[in-house]
DNA sequence: GAAAATCATTAAACCGGTTTAATGATTTTC
DNA sequence: GAAAATCATTAAACCGGTTTAATGATTTTC
């Protein structure tokens, strides 16, 4: 590979001058800077990223730092959220690196990496990587909450307890208290979240939670969401038990349409259905389409890299953001 | 920022010792690296990634070329394709600098990325960056095919033509020869590739082309996929004129499946239903189950990843691979 | 037409790491 | 116990750019 070196010497001009040419930092006289040019196509010259990079200080990259498990798939969620932080960066001259890797704990390990700033995917309880992106003076947004709360850490979010809040509200006003929540894996904190949300819906209205049955998805007992909702309405249907279901997303109440089909069951006409996402945006498709919250995933991202880019002007800058997610009434839920 | 230079002096040694205790290519004494290590975790040092970059000429970042349209999302094969691409990087280790932001033509523009590698997503007829990554000793392979084909250059394609060659065959097989083609839209060059093989298909077994239809999808007419399902089978709907339907995707498929419900028509009864990928994976979840061919999008962009890992040991190795497209029979086709 | 001002270019230091050859201390060998 | 071998560490060069202060040439000023 040619070097600026090998191109200042090819040109008869000095290294600063080669430099400047490309950068155009400082003006260089036509002539001089048609000679360089010339001379650098004919070395096939290109400057260094790196090169330029640990002399400027700045990279002009922004990092997305995004655990990926082996056996699951990305959610219809995390897709949309994804292409929106990738819209935006692209829009404002970034690139994205995505970071999959899992973290080491080991102290040697660590390094700073070749960003101007991070956007971090579902934060730890307690993250050590929060603190650790502050000693680096690399600005960090976290796309979920950070856990304990604290106010000088940016972040964008949705409030899922309020959202299932509001379902609950919903469907009590529409006369049903027996309900079937296929939540989604017991171990993320939205489900405990929207979980949260549909209780304090049955408190505020002083009806009894009894007939309010909740299941996680597994991935070890459904292949996949759609048939999470499928087996689960098939396993536990009985007559009059639930007047209600809600999934956790599109896909879910997709599954749940099929076993109500088979199982002779109407839609509305003798069972509601409610979903709290539509992240494969399939609500709009269904026969009948389907009720459900529009969580404005690809905002998400949007938001949290639009903060970033702030945060990567001027450090000291911070924004904590709640998206509001929306109720969409279609045509898969009725009045008792 | 503590750099190097801080740490050593701090530790009262020099700073190849330093790069040693957190490199380690060179053994450091048990003292001396705790007493670095101490120091280092004292002042919130951690290596730049950039400099060691600079001096190692190895960053373990892959890129991926990709260009992302304004108006447009990316689409499902897109999705699971650049999935396949990050699990097979996340697990050899590398990660994924993803570049969406347009090409300049500004020869001072160019730059050497910070990269080993790179995946170029459909490049275009006579594609120059081919020839410049190839300047900049910076391994590449594609997903889509050259044009024009060459014999050092690596890729992984599908083969467009043949999977709807294919697919002609077995419609008319089944005694379809009045087909209404929903193909992509008219400027990608799987469109042309998807045309000519179900045109071959036609010749091959002698039969007339004239009852086959074929329309494009646009992004100014259809405001989504399903939606030019059912707005197409809609408007150009008349008794007896299709006794089948190939789709572009899943998706249109969808739409296509609820113009017919309200057209009265019975799939695959009245009408056989065929879809040329399955990118939503929905195939399965409808009613009837959609017979479909599956695309293997995400092998596609594992294949890519594992080739460029393998080249970017070894520069000269070249491979070129067409990932096999299978049609799946489900329900929604019959036999005449 | 000499002094002052402007302009284009350069030499050298710098960004923060790695690596090679040299050095000095310690251990092994006989 | 001196010579040889081994070991741990260091000084200095290097990776390929940018930037500052200095220099020499050219233009402007009066």
């Amino acid at each position: 590979m040619a070097t600026i070196d090998d191109v200042a010497k090819a040109a008869g001009v000095s290294k600063g001058t080669v430099s400047s040419v490309f950068s155009k930092k400082r003006p260089i006289s036509r002539p001089v800077t048609e000679r360089v040019l010339e001379v650098a196509k004919g070395l096939g010259y290109y400057p260094s990223h790196v090169a330029r990079s640990l002399a400027i200080k700045k990279t002009m990259i922004a990092g997305l730092k995004m655990p990926i498990s082996k056996d699951s798939v990305m959610s219809g969620f995390e897709i949309q959220m994804i292409n929106g932080v990738i819209r935006e960066f692209s829009k404002q001259g970034y690139r994205l690196l995505l970071d999959t890797l899992p973290e080491h704990d080991d102290q040697t390990q660590f390094s700073i990496d070749p960003v101007d700033g991070v956007i971090m995917l579902n934060p730890r309880k307690q993250d050590p990587r929060i603190e650790r992106y502050n000693q680096m003076g690399i600005p960090l947004v976290l796309i979920g909450r950070p856990d304990p709360i604290e106010e000088k850490i940016s972040y964008v979010d949705n409030d899922n307890r309020h959202l299932s809040l509001q379902v609950g509200q919903y469907l009590i006003n529409h006369g049903h208290t027996a309900i079937l929540f296929l939540n989604s894996s017991a171990d993320m904190t939205v489900a405990i979240d929207r979980e949260h949300g549909l209780a304090e819906a049955f408190k505020q209205s002083g009806r009894s939670y009894d007939r309010v049955h909740v299941m996680n998805y597994s991935r070890r007992k459904h292949s996949n969401p759609t048939d999470y909702g499928y087996v689960s309405l098939k396993s536990i249907y009985e007559p009059n038990r639930f007047t209600a279901i809600i999934t956790d997303t599109d896909r879910v109440a997709l599954g749940v349409m099929r076993a109500a089909r088979e199982l002779g069951l109407d839609i509305p006409g003798e069972l509601s259905l409610i979903a709290l996402s539509n992240d494969a945006t399939l609500a709009q498709e269904m026969t009948p389409a389907l009720t459900s919250v529009e969580l404005s995933a690809e905002m998400l991202g949007t938001e949290a890299a639009k903060i970033l880019v702030e945060k990567m002007k001027d450090v000291d800058i911070v924004e904590q953001k709640i998206i509001e997610a929306k109720l969409v009434i279609r045509d898969s839920c009725r009045l008792l």
